[in-house]
DNA sequence: TCTTTTTTTTAGATAAGCCTAAATATATGC
DNA sequence: GCATATATTTAGGCTTATCTAAAAAAAAGA
């Protein structure tokens, strides 16, 4: 696999949201910032290879080969990206760029050692699951902030947009993974919602941006 | 700077010993593994681009310019394998192997976060010097194992040959750097040294081992 | 349904990195 | 110094991954 094939299945796995659906040529083609031509080119060659399934004018998944392609990137991937988090302190923008890059090395033993190393995470520094050597993903209940009532409190655990002013955006209200979140209340102006972070710092963040975020809800004894 | 590129200054930097010399074809293209004609092909573009000194017929050596790439490439791949070892315990080959991957991944911190992370070291886990963030390597008195007298007493700090077959040996004679070496005798058959390692392995190395070992002879006071 | 817009594919080119075979330059031995 | 051997370069071609422009298919709107 070249570090280009790699890219394309990686891309196919994010678009289709763990293969639930088809993703379409021109979706990938802004996704990896190239031609819609190169994707076709691409798509033909990997599912000529039994990587992706394709019905052409009609869209790709991946094949069961691909998955298990996709799944050892996202393990890769992830597993780095808690290394750059928790070992060396990288910021979120940078984490994302350097782990991207980290996903395409790939040695005998270097995962599973890394993994060990790290006391097998099961999630990484953005809250998206860290799938085990088989292919498993851990699941859990989340919810979107934007969903919670007023005085319902949570905590942060899942960023969905990862593009660089989001997470700048973030950093800077002192968002961050395990953040704890408590609604102050609920604002009709772009049903935005205000809250209160790790009993500090008070925010209000427009639907645009709750909607991006999810939360495990702790719900107190007395609901 | 493309993988193929790093690798040939790599290749340009290793083959001239820091540059004292120059590095001909024929040696370039079996450290990488390919053709003559495609070291030639690289050579002329290289030069082209300022990082080569190329006289036709007569080898290469790294311009300036070649010469600060090629050594922020040693130091990612030599921070890295401190990582692999230190951290992770991963057995000398697939360090080298790893390595030779993690070298070209590049982002704006990364490397200086690592170095940081893994304590600022001087020297990788075979003994060869990391050069700081501005291109300078550590010196240190070294001599050859082969060199030692009957009865000296050394510390292996370096290991010349690292391809698998040496590697492996040496791991099999429990021989890693920092092990404490005494001379019990020197024999004639193909000059080989008998040594005594870390108070408890004896081992007969002949002498085409122990040129390649790099030692720091400690001097008691009586000699 | 028929036209227009959007999306996808095809056609034809280009650049990087590699190859083999042939030509040429340099080094070596007598 | 000349013949032979070795090393290097040139010539021509291949593959991968990319592009633009044009053609074709599908989707959307009136």
């Amino acid at each position: 696999m070249s570090h280009t094939e790699d890219n394309y299945l990686r891309a196919v796995f994010n678009l289709t949201e763990r293969n639930k659906g088809t993703a379409n040529t021109r979706d990938i083609a802004r996704y990896l910032e190239t031609s819609d031509a190169s994707v076709t080119d691409m798509i033909k060659k990997l599912s000529s290879r039994d990587l992706l399934e394709y019905i052409p004018y009609h869209g790709v998944k991946l094949s069961p080969k691909g998955i298990t392609l996709a799944t050892q990137l996202i393990r890769r991937e992830r597993l780095w990206k808690v290394f750059l988090h928790s070992r060396l302190d990288m910021n979120w923008n940078e984490i994302n760029e350097t782990a991207a890059q980290l996903k395409h090395v790939n040695t005998e033993n270097l995962i599973s050692l890394l993994d060990a190393f790290l006391e097998n995470p099961k999630f990484d520094c953005f809250g998206d699951p860290i799938p085990n050597a088989d292919g498993r993903f851990t699941l859990r209940n989340q919810v979107s902030l934007s969903s919670l009532p007023k005085g319902a409190r949570a905590v942060l655990i899942g960023i969905r947009r990862q593009d660089r002013d989001f997470l700048n955006y973030l950093e800077k209200q002192q968002l961050k993974i395990s953040s704890e979140i408590r609604v102050l209340s609920r604002l009709k102006f772009e049903q935005s919602i205000e809250i209160l972070i790790d009993h500090k710092y008070i925010s209000v963040l427009p639907s645009r941006i709750s909607n991006e975020l999810n939360v495990k809800w702790i719900k107190s004894k007395a609901d």
